[in-house]
DNA sequence: GCAGGTGGCGTATACGTTTGCAAGAAAGTA
DNA sequence: TACTTTCTTGCAAACGTATACGCCACCTGC
């Protein structure tokens, strides 16, 4: 025996007005007199009335739903961004609809699924948006943004890292400390900014004329292909004494194939540089140089964006660039030995 | 200047039947003849149709919605649970609405915005509801299922492991390896399956004779506290020689406080488990022997009731206790030397 | 050829809101 | 007092779908 759903209609009946009044008592900002909302209102709590948020997106053609796209969930430690991107939205009146990239190809069909379910916004977490669907998201004027992807002339807006002024960071950092040969090692091409960290690395190391890149290497992704990584590296005749990784994870994997299986000390033989500040980064044992990530501003920013957008859907797309720099540990060399 | 919008109208009047015939056509299992059918989705896809999934909901008052409540984000690992929960659901045809537990007095009106949603189902992770909420849930029909927590009497399923049972295992493994003193860390009393591992342990090594336990502490969670507790354990008169800790991330900062901060050997002088089998628990550096959580089976052990609950609502209350056990590693000590 | 059954289809209503419109009330103005 | 202007309010028409109901066509078996 299910219990009887209380609609608007019981509402109006309590307070003795129309079901408009009671729309009108629930909408900010509505025509209504003070006396009269009062008594919706009241009616409403003793009816335990809330109204029902289906039937308002159906007309209104919009919900409160914000849709979140996750790719890469383990790479970058994108829990705490996800914790904090639904803590921001929900304080703001919105709700979170999760969906995981399985499936490169089915962007498309994902995004049509939540556009089903009427979402307000988008989200897009480690993953870039097909040119068709970025299109069709902004003929739609459904504010959408990236995060740690740069939507290059998709009209997207996008919050990222600035790549370009990290890697001169880093470059400088191991220059000043008189490194040589650097290894860089990247998981997937995945996030662009790493694109733009590894690339300034490499200019600016060119020119310096005393330190040069002398492997770049793709798809080294976690511990373990980092640990087994560094052996490789080390059986070339011309090894290095850096290595700066994509991933935090992949970086200690580095340090102890390094030192377990190689048998070097770490930072007076190699140097490691990461790149997330990832807890294990501080932890005793690793002492991790790395790069910090600003979580919340990253979050704070996505959500500034998306709430200007749904005010006003005619803003020019934004594409924001965090500053960010090292933190710096005991897994790279001191500046005069 | 918005697109127009197609609805089941504009197909039927291209397909040259009723809007009825086009719903049922998106029926499975809807009276149809197969020829009219084929006509419908055609003109369906020709003209890019959707079903208006809102407009579905209002009329079915259900959703295809699953609300998914979470807390304790980094306690426990749960990334992988969120992502793996979010996939199988997505597979059998549900979306993810989720939602952060910021206050735990607001669970109910968390749920309450939640069922506004007219979600279709309840999955709650690392979070009990209180009393009254659960017995809403059963009240409105709503299969709800807890993970990670056993809802006494609240009649809600729930997927837990068998902390007894493990607790056994644990204690056998510590007294079979002759460990005499026995502490206890746990975090926050979040998890009621480790209570249930805590008082296996205290129970069995209490009859044992050999082997007892000498602290059990409150509220160490993460690296941090574990590494300052471990000196504090070792300042005491009764130091102990094997520690077990609710949390891989705990489990290391005793570690390396015990390595580091005490210079004492491990596994030589203190045996360390910890419990989760997170990443860094396999890394050279730590070697943690922990025990292993079974994220791919509660998944789907929630999934399944979950689903099994959708089909027939009436279904009695299930708790599923899962079985899981050490993974051995060099953190604690051999067993004959 | 006819009664009874079956399967396919359209009509119309319901789902629970929001909102344009117009009318009425209240309040300000000459 | 009469005439505007400003607030309130209710009516009614959306929003896009699902489905109960009834109708019709067709088939079956006698």
């Amino acid at each position: 025996m299910a219990t009887k759903r209380i609609t608007s209609i019981d509402v109006a009946n309590l307070a003795g007005v129309s079901v408009a009044a009671v729309s009108r008592a629930f909408t900010p900002g509505a025509s209504i007199a003070p006396a009269t909302k009062k008594r919706v209102l009241e009616a409403a709590s003793t009816l335990g009335y809330q109204p029902n948020v289906i039937a308002r997106s159906l007309n209104k053609r919009s919900s409160q739903l914000v849709g979140l796209l996750m790719s890469g969930w383990n790479n970058f430690g994108y829990v705490d961004v996800l914790r904090l991107l639904s803590e921001r939205l929900e304080a703001h009146g919105y709700e979170v609809m999760l969906k995981s990239v399985l499936d490169r190809e089915k962007i498309g069909e994902y995004v049509g699924q939540m556009l089903q379910y009427q979402v307000a916004a988008l989200v897009v977490v480690s993953e870039v948006l097909p040119a068709a669907v970025a299109a069709d998201c902004t003929l739609r004027g459904l504010p959408t943004v990236l995060v740690n992807r740069i939507g290059r002339g998709t009209g997207s807006c996008a919050v990222s890292v600035d790549g370009t002024n990290l890697g001169n960071s880093i470059a400088d950092f191991l220059i000043e400390r008189r490194h040589r040969r650097i290894a860089l090692l990247r998981g997937r091409a995945d996030i662009d900014y790493v694109d733009d960290v590894m690339n300034a690395i490499k200019e600016r190391t060119a020119t310096s004329g005393s330190c040069e890149v002398i492997a770049d290497l793709d798809g080294v992704l976690g511990y373990e292909a980092g640990r087994r990584c560094i052996s490789e590296l080390f059986s070339r005749a011309e090894t290095p004494d850096g290595v700066f990784c994509s991933y935090d994870h992949t970086a200690i994997g580095v340090m102890d194939g390094a030192r377990i299986d190689l048998g070097l000390s770490i930072p007076e033989d190699l140097s490691v540089i990461g790149n997330g500040d990832r807890a294990p980064a501080s932890w005793g044992a690793h002492e991790l140089t790395t790069v910090g990530y600003p979580r919340d501003e990253v979050v704070e920013k996505a959500v500034h964006i998306l709430l200007s957008r749904l005010e006003d859907p005619d803003l020019e797309p934004e594409t924001a660039l965090l500053k960010t720099d090292l933190v710096i540990r005991a897994s790279t060399r001191e500046k005069s030995v």
